[in-house]
DNA sequence: TTTATCCATTGAAATGTTTCTATCTTTTCC
DNA sequence: GGAAAAGATAGAAACATTTCAATGGATAAA
């Protein structure tokens, strides 16, 4: 498992520290694992352009995947990313 | 392990988002667990009120345990924050 | 009891984030 | 090719966060 890095850290922090890209992660994990962006219209109450921007913070950090499909784009979480950065908070503790 | 409401993850991601908040927890493990206010003054490059303001965040969540010692104040981390944190970001992945 | 020290609070400036409308690009389907 | 659909981008308004100087409150030391 890679070690990392505190910038790092601070960037994947900062994307789950809002409730509309916790509430995407949770819509993923609802939908077994592949999003559309489409099923975000339908459950967040947000202009397309906002999600747009959250979607954007969330793959950055890839802590989601993006997979193009034609016109659409589909999103699954990344494991890898969410493990490091748990490795990361343990190495917090005393 | 008490399962982690969103709002709350949403908080402690937010507090864990800032580079000084991070380098503090960094010098709190790096003392050994006890860190006295007065070693962030020598090692963060901030006024006063800033780092406070940061100290507060940090443990406003309840990431970091105050603990008064006359007229001074030590912290330490609290694991247990950290631990149902790690649970909630385990609950995310597919 | 006076003074010094440690930390907290206030209020304001600078900066960053979130959200929207309008518009653009890319891809599909006729 | 032309129209429609799915996302992305630009720019601006609203809001939140970070930072500081100034000041206040509590405890310890003299």
């Amino acid at each position: 498992m890679a070690q990392m890095d505190t910038k790092t850290a601070e960037k994947i922090s900062k994307a789950l520290s809002d409730p509309t890209r916790l509430k995407i992660l949770s819509e993923i994990k609802k939908k077994h694992d592949w999003l559309y962006c489409v099923d975000l219209y339908d459950n967040i109450n947000l202009a397309q352009p906002s999600i747009c921007h959250h979607l954007k913070q969330l793959t950055e950090t890839a802590i989601i995947l993006p997979e193009k499909e034609g016109r659409n784009i589909k999103y699954t979480m990344n494991n890898e990313v969410i493990d490091d950065f748990i490795g990361f908070l343990q190495g917090l503790k005393k």
